[in-house]
DNA sequence: GTGATTGCAAATCTTTTGCACTAAA
DNA sequence: TTTAGTGCAAAAGATTTGCAATCAC
């Protein structure tokens, strides 16, 4: 499953989750929605959008992703201390994380079969059940 | 399931894993671990320290929790954006996440089977495996 | 005594915020 | 025009670091 939503692109996009399509929201759009699944920490994003001479700053970034985040755009993903990612696949799946890098690999959701979850205490449901496999180099050697 | 392991007291703990055994870090370890399960943030262990009437800074209580952590006794986990928690149940076992009050509720290993775990990538192993469920008050049903 | 440990405050790093300015509708 | 959106810099938190003072051995 590649993006959650297919449009042609960032314009449509964003008018249908109702965002004011500005120039920086445009740019950040495609920047994220238009190569695959990507998970990116707002640095990241800014220091791309720099790259292609978009002009946006960063507190306008982090806007960006909060605002695509809580449009359900994107899912912000905690993993890594005091740095926060955000993730273009907002369906179900789970993540590798590579230690040595502290990036982030998306594993599909039927990759992983969890059985006997336990039921949450009354007046709570589920948000979202995570499964993070943090991996490392196991030798000395660097192959890859 | 108590500590993950029985020591009589916390010098023999400290002594254990190769740590000066000092006021500050024998205070901190009876906080920690004489009180069954716990997931505290630093700030929170400093705060209790200060209550217990434990002279320590915070930025010891820092320094102490990640000697903790190196020496195996409690585990780092990230599950909330720009702070960690430290888990005295170093043991095989996961986590509810209570976004409403973020608190975290230990799961044991075995309440949750995983089947068919993808395999990591060639040259690298996995250090840890974690399954965060997080869960919220039910939402209150306004309409619709 | 000697080197490890601690405390304090300053420094870092990520993220948020206030407010004047700019741009979309 | 009218209001949402943006940029900048300062603020806010969490965590770390430098270094002199202190403590364990």
């Amino acid at each position: 499953m590649e993006s959650n939503r297919t449009y042609s692109n960032a314009l449509d996009l964003l008018k249908s989750v109702g965002l004011r399509p500005t120039r920086q929201r445009l740019s950040l759009a495609r920047l994220l929605f238009e190569r695959g699944d990507r998970h990116v920490t707002a640095e990241q994003l800014h220091s791309e959008a720099l790259a292609a001479r978009v002009r946006v700053s960063l507190a306008t970034v982090y806007n960006t992703l909060h605002q695509f985040t809580s449009a359900g755009l994107l899912n912000e993903l905690v993993v890594d201390s005091g740095r926060s990612y955000f993730d273009t696949n907002t369906g179900h799946h789970h993540h590798f994380f590579h230690e040595n890098t502290s990036t982030l690999e998306d594993i599909p959701g039927d990759q992983v079969r969890i059985d006997s979850l336990p039921a949450p205490a009354e007046g709570r449901e589920i948000s979202r059940v995570e499964v993070i496999i943090r991996v490392r180099d196991e030798a000395p050697r660097t192959s890859d």
